[in-house]
DNA sequence: TTTACATACTTGTATATACAAGTTATAATT
DNA sequence: AATTATAACTTGTATATACAAGTATGTAAA
């Protein structure tokens, strides 16, 4: 791996397990070239992902303090698969693969659309549920594009189909465009949640992108209106000219 | 300006115009050093933040590409005020200073913890609805930290606070962490939107952070529920070592 | 004591060089 | 014709240097 990244993935670790604490002054860039030994630009580049990601924020003349918090954690808007969340969280949901089925792209317009596929293109058409405590609480529905995804398997869907792809087929999973919105319940989601009231969900629709800018997923994420909390975290940029 | 803000916006320009169309190609690094009589690193910089915020897609050996298209945006996930995205989009909302006050930090528990406040501490307490074709769609509950901002009118509110602040003041406003949430409205909140159905909201909550990271924000949006969108890019990382 | 200044730190910007690694098109070979 | 190798591109990484700009601290002067 890069050294920058092996750098970032470093200083990263030590804030999460708290070696760095929550408003800590990090060691100067010249320091962590001393103790990388590498060059301040390799440092800076690890500094600026760290800044980017919302770990650490810089200050010229100052240094670079921790303001990442342990609470809040961790954004959807990170683009982390479900159970890499899970995981991380200790969560503990349990996911359920409701059906695993080959579709053509016309007879799913709205997918057809947004992938941009033609009508004989075929899908692979995921639905999972996320269950804890004996009730349905996260309903995924995708539509993989099986020219990228050959084969899948209800094991793979079971465990991390993101994982699947990245490792076992050569593909990189590079950015996605994702919308919340707030909707009402069809039958068909109700058979999955039971009869909720409000009968409205949080409604997460992206689509996903590869490296080279080919579209290749379209997700639904359903959670439960009432329990849904998106966490985000966000720069403030081009304030100078408006 | 620095240099590679420079390219950066004029790049920028140049997507959002059509000059650089979507799915297009954009001339490579050692091209765009001749353009901008500069060096390869600082054209970099400027790709860079491009890509960081969804408008070009790089890939090693073949170049850069248009990404970002016209129709999805704007993310409130970007930072940007009110008023930047309701004069971006055209959208014309009409904003009405329904409350400014000073209030004792004590009064608000949520705002003072979220701040970290002393119970002498004041907050400027502002509600703001925002109004098209006679309703409400919009209502904005902000404090802000006296100390940091000692005067505000209702002139100011009624245009963009953060304009005043970053020209006025000489202050940075740099980062923020926001939740978005369905809730149902109260009584206070019916008061503005009148009674809909169902009678729940988007909300979101955010802490806004000076350039020191020091806080100074506490905002609370709440939108209609059913009429909510919220949209988001974001890109994959770390996806090596999971 | 207070103020001002100089100094030694910090991060930010701009440039240059070298090589690694991936892509594409061309030319040579089979 | 198909394959292979080569060359000429592309972006990615790592290093070095120089200076600009902001911050903190100590020292000397007022």
């Amino acid at each position: 791996m890069n050294k920058y990244m092996k750098i970032y993935q470093s200083i990263c670790e030590k804030i999460l397990n708290g070696e760095y604490a929550h408003l800590q002054q990090l060691p100067s860039e010249n320091e962590l070239t001393k103790i990388y030994s590498t060059s301040r630009e390799t440092v800076r580049k690890a500094l600026n992902l760290l800044q980017e990601k919302g770990y650490i924020q810089k200050l010229r003349g100052k240094g670079s303090v921790v303001i990442y918090e342990d609470v809040i954690q961790f954004p959807i808007s990170e683009m982390v698969s479900f159970q890499e969340i899970n995981k991380r969280l200790g969560l503990d949901y349990e996911t359920k693969v409701e059906l695993l089925e080959v579709i053509d792209a016309k007879d799913v317009p709205v997918v057809q659309h947004a992938l941009e596929l033609r009508d004989q293109d075929k899908l692979w058409h995921v639905i999972r549920t996320r269950t804890k405590d004996d009730a349905v609480h996260i309903m995924d529905e995708d539509y993989f594009i099986c020219q990228v995804i050959p084969q899948l398997t209800k094991e793979v869907a079971a465990e991390s189909i993101y994982k699947f792809i990245e490792q076992e087929m050569n593909v990189e999973i590079s950015y996605s465009n994702k919308s919340i919105t707030f909707e009402e319940m069809t039958e068909n989601e109700i058979l999955y949640f039971g009869k909720l009231n409000p009968p409205y969900t949080a409604t997460v629709r992206g689509t996903v992108y590869l490296n080279n800018a080919e579209k290749f997923q379209y997700n639904i994420s359903r959670h439960i209106a009432t329990e849904f909390k998106f966490v985000d975290f966000s720069r403030r940029v081009i304030h100078k000219t408006l």
